[in-house]
DNA sequence: TTGTAGGCGTTATCAG
DNA sequence: CTGATAACGCCTACAA
């Protein structure tokens, strides 16, 4: 720095000024410091930058990490956090959130305060609102993707579940259906649990009746909904329609309707949740609640930067889903 | 620091021996420092570590973002890093590479240059060496995972994806079939190239005929898949077995089967390559040449280690990969 | 708008 | 094995 300084025969401040572009230099002084920068090919110190300002250029990431990583909501998540990070200095580091880091708020809080990351954002589906707080408490920067924190003090981003299940709801209704059936998600999981509590209001509120097996659980994977769709359909009063907690779910539950030589959408509609399978690659064309992964992590994001330029951000946004029709509902026979 | 110094009464200096493991201390003093600090709740200071140390706590990720982020492999890959980093200090940066930087080798240069990233774990399926050696030119620590270069100078780690497709034409050999057609990877990318070419290799040697339709173009998704493996399958002298280059490949021309109505594997065998798609998931459960992904990747992690400790790394190394026999091959008609 | 002075927290170096 | 000293490169604060 200094030695573009002389070349352009000003002082190392102002070529700091210029550089780091957060305060108004002389036009003229701007070009021939960038030019001097240029000739000698100067690339700033991003470490001795981080350390003078005591905040790092990162954007931690924290997930935990083997559940989420390889999946499309992850990959979305990750484009939106981009999205909204292009053209900041900063950059994402994940963060190897398995084990310890989850359990024990100290381990997020040690990222932050080692001053590895200059904010967090959390990909926690089943973290304790207990935990956030102590995290909140300690005055760290974060934002919780994907979840719905309850807390007002606790900036959090996500669909709502609530909606698309009730979306889904009428969409169904419209269609003559009935009796329709569910396939939960992992009971731990918050979105599993909204979406089966609004499952479960929705009917009610329709006056449907919902026996005993109508409700059957499912971890958000193909082959445990295979079996609770099984269950649902060899029923000798089966649903003629079945809202699934996702996507996954509503695959399985549509390959083992074809295994059973049930006809799909004929004899059962199927409806899923997420909207984030292609049917080009998957062989499965849902009926689905849509949401904007993408939409939400960039919220998420821009929210987590306006915290950490100090701007007041609290409290809970849902964005909205839709509803995207293919080829799994149709008529109630 | 200062403070831990005091209260337990050495030099900051002996502290920061203690703290950073990196030298030899008196276990008594050890003790106490450690007691101190655990007494002070306090913690080190990354950035000025990094800063004095002149070298980022960060390993740096580069990739073609978009299209890799969200598949499997690149969760096996991010598993397998993290298993050879895990015990180091180091974290994961993973970097927005979407557009300039792998056009350009200032870019990646200008992370490294930077100092965001003590090193760099480049995914890049169709890098072209002349970049990596710019690259390597330029004294930037980097290892090359899931490629092959050439370039004794640039350390790079693979799957050996000739012999992939040598076991696979093996087994169908053994299993009688004589007619065997290939459908294509992106032909921009190694792998793709790498396996095409082995086919082709194979074939011959095995003395087998090969007609123009048995090699049909693809691009490592199934939708296209499907249009090759129809195009073949339709052919009044179709293959008994068709080698795909890889899973996703494979997927497409089981679902084309299908809907043709040809049986696998009793009319056409089909094997895949990757071996990463789960059989429960997806429907289809493929005979396929596995690629130890995670290995590849922790080993090219190691590899990156040991050059930023200044040991010498240098060359390609392959992994083995192997056959696994799932349903969709069988013997010729 | 620009320049000067000083300090950020750690570690390399070298002497003891 | 331990301690004193200096330096890393940038930025904040203040002065001009």
């Amino acid at each position: 720095m200094h030695d573009v300084a002389k070349e352009s025969g000003v002082s190392p401040m102002t070529v700091s000024r210029v550089l780091s572009g957060r305060r108004t230099v002389d036009p003229q002084m701007r070009r021939r410091v960038l030019a001097a920068a240029r000739r000698l090919d100067y690339v700033p110190n991003a470490l001795a930058s981080s350390f003078s300002r005591n905040r790092a250029g990162f954007i931690g990431v924290a997930t935990a990490y083997r559940d989420l990583i390889g999946t499309t909501f992850f990959r979305e998540v990750m484009l939106g956090f981009q999205s909204a990070v292009r053209g900041t200095e900063l950059d994402f580091a994940l963060f190897d959130c398995t084990s310890e880091a989850f359990r024990n708020p100290k381990g997020l809080a040690r990222i932050y305060r080692q001053k590895k990351a200059g904010g967090l954002l959390i990909m926690a589906p089943q973290m304790e609102e207990k935990y956030l707080r102590t995290l909140s408490s300690m005055g760290i920067a974060f934002v919780v993707a994907g979840e719905r924190v309850t807390d007002p003090d606790i900036p959090s981003v996500c669909c709502n579940d609530a909606r698309g299940i009730e979306i889904m709801i009428e969409h169904l209704l419209k269609l003559g259906h009935r009796r329709i059936g569910f396939i939960c998600g992992p009971s731990q999981l918050g979105s599993a649990q909204r979406r089966e509590s609004a499952f479960r209001k929705c009917v009610e509120s329709a006056g449907l009746a919902l026996p005993k097996h109508f409700v059957q659980p499912g971890d958000y994977t193909v082959p445990k909904a295979k079996a609770s769709a099984a269950v649902m359909l060899k029923n000798r009063k089966p649903p003629t329609a079945i809202i699934c907690a996702n996507d996954q779910t509503a695959k399985g539950a549509v390959l083992a309707a074809r295994e059973m030589g049930v006809r799909v959408p004929e004899d059962v509609s199927i409806g899923g949740f997420d909207g984030l399978l292609s049917p080009e690659e998957d062989d499965v064309s849902l009926t689905t609640i849509y949401q904007p992964v993408q939409e939400i992590a960039a919220l998420a994001a821009k929210r987590l930067l306006d915290l950490m330029a100090g701007k007041p951000v609290r409290g809970h946004v849902d964005i909205d889903v839709s509803l995207v029709i293919r080829e799994t509902t149709g008529p109630a026979r």
